[in-house]
DNA sequence: TTGTACGCGTTATCAG
DNA sequence: CTGATAACGCGTACAA
């Protein structure tokens, strides 16, 4: 069994409160007992249970982080980022994958209150769930897509997407393309919804009809960008320039028009969303928007931080987002 | 406040006891009263407190995964098998990636212990110190790359790296290839030693010289795999094969070649470890050895929650791995 | 300077 | 069936 203060007290015929006193130098102490009990607890192999303390100080030095997929770039970035700020400050991750399932977020939300986490940091699949019927404060930041219909108020850091996506198609335009199609993301989160919904206002914007069939319904993974290009090729209804929600999506397609020798910029265009990773394309940068992970996840980490010394203070951020010229479009 | 067992017996005007008795299902309890507190505790949005009730019981319910780099596809495949494994048998992964520095590996460690973890999963960086000084028994689980020098017996889960380098390197000697140079990973951790020893052992038997000019020594990632092979390329010193330690070099060996229009494998063959992910290389598979990732988390796993029922008993595990013939070598 | 007593939230034992 | 009581490991107000 692992050595207690009582063990040690025991050991050195003191107190439990002192040897508590020594250990975390709060109160006076003689020097001879100080180095009798510093000896023994080192001699005894001493660890301080973390659990107890923080029950008995009423703290928490945990944050559960929930993420729908922790194999796409965007977030085990985030994640790694977030790791990082926290460790800084002297705080754990919980770590919780939801694989994109709304009822796994929601248990993985209980769950994480169980264990008494200092805060949350979610990343909500779909149409979260985790504010129905939650009638407590918690401390809880959303990244990337809102929680679904609540009147409730939340902390949330993204960019804006819309905004973001307008920009985007309008440099797609501007480039000489007017035949483009999207393949969106999955449009029950509203960071699809927003992309999706600023490329059609472009469209409009420039008199660029945008009928239907200029919207692809993707779901945010490799296999449905690259399934959408691929039966676009059968169908031979290629447009001139494709824009995918996401990297993976867009790593998707660019696989089906190079397994059908179509090449990119020269026979088609491509942009996307977080499309700089250099591992990823062998070093293309897919041209597009890229999301300030690093700063998305220093947001959310003094959110969350914050939300601790003043509950109930809520906070919306929409940070700025960079553009990045790769090399998946025609010069004009 | 979170409402408490003492303030639903408040509320209803029972014992803590009996409250505890209705919210756990264990002991009789007459309906009516039952009733009462289960309408209370939703009324008031009870949550359990884990952590309280673990201190009680003497339990834990969290596990520790200790890795150099998320971002390393490898690892993150790996982090998530794992969570979906413990979370399937009640537990939680405390995250930690250690940015492949061992003091921060260390101090993670001593955290973890501290927080009260039921085991550790750790796959150590470079010559990792976890073991050194420690003469508590804690339930830990190496994972990868084995722990430096001690004589503490320990848990490992891998797989036989030296006999899968000699078979790779063998298969490409036997697709023709003659001169083949190494990217190593980094020779501090037993994995990428292994690999190494394999791969020159491969060369003496069959009398190809395994001269120093053979070996590059790169530290896993895509940077050094890059920087090696256009360093190569500008001294004409470009062999007929190269063979990288793991998928991420390649990445970056393969990005060199392209951005100087040496083709792949037209020009010059490409073999690694963990070269199979379909998103990384647009649908391009690196011919070479596939580690059985699900496999190695699945059983780590299962020795981190075997080591809880049976302490002290210590496991070694070299899982079968597979070889996957991709678009990388020339065909004989 | 040191010890006693109490409580954090929970469960378990023992009485009734 | 129900309620005290103790204990898990720890920190702290109070007393000595």
């Amino acid at each position: 069994m692992r050595a207690t203060l009582k063990d040690i007290a025991e050991e050195v015929g003191l107190s439990v409160s002192s040897v508590s006193r020594v250990l975390n130098n709060t109160g006076r102490i003689s020097v001879e007992k100080r180095k009798a009990v510093l000896d023994a607890a080192k001699r005894m192999n001493y660890t301080p249970n973390v659990n107890a303390r923080e029950l008995k100080k009423q703290t928490s030095s945990t944050i559960g982080v929930i993420i729908p997929d922790v194999t796409n770039t965007f977030f085990v970035r985030m994640l790694k980022c977030i790791d990082h700020k926290l460790w800084e400050q002297g705080y754990n991750i919980i770590f919780c994958d939801t694989d994109e399932s709304v009822a796994r977020e929601l248990e993985y939300y209980q769950l994480l209150k169980e264990k008494n986490v200092a805060g949350i940091i979610v990343s909500p699949a779909r149409r979260s769930m985790i504010y129905e019927n939650e009638s407590q404060n918690i401390n809880c930041v959303f990244v990337d897509n809102e929680p679904y219909m609540t009147e409730k108020p939340y902390s949330f850091v993204s960019i804006n997407n819309m905004q973001a996506s307008m920009e985007l198609t309008q440099y797609v335009i501007d480039a000489g393309y007017r035949d483009i199609i999207m393949i969106t993301g999955d449009l029950d989160e509203t960071s699809s919804n927003q992309r999706l919904v600023g490329f059609q206002n472009c469209l409009r914007e420039n008199h660029i009809g945008c009928t239907q069939d200029r919207i692809y319904f993707g779901d945010c993974h490799y296999k449905s960008g690259f399934e959408i290009v691929e039966r676009l090729i059968q169908d031979h209804k290629l447009p001139e320039c494709i824009y995918a929600h996401n990297n993976v999506e867009a790593f998707g397609a660019y696989a089906a028009l190079r397994k059908h020798g179509i090449r990119v910029p020269e026979d088609i265009g491509l942009v996307c969303f977080d499309g700089e990773d250099p591992m990823s394309l062998h070093g293309i940068n897919i041209t597009g928007i890229v999301q300030p992970v690093e700063e998305i996840a220093e947001a959310a980490v003094e959110m969350v931080l914050n939300n601790m010394k003043n509950p109930g203070q809520h906070c919306r951020k929409l940070l700025p987002y960079k553009f990045l010229e790769g090399h998946t479009l025609k010069k004009n």
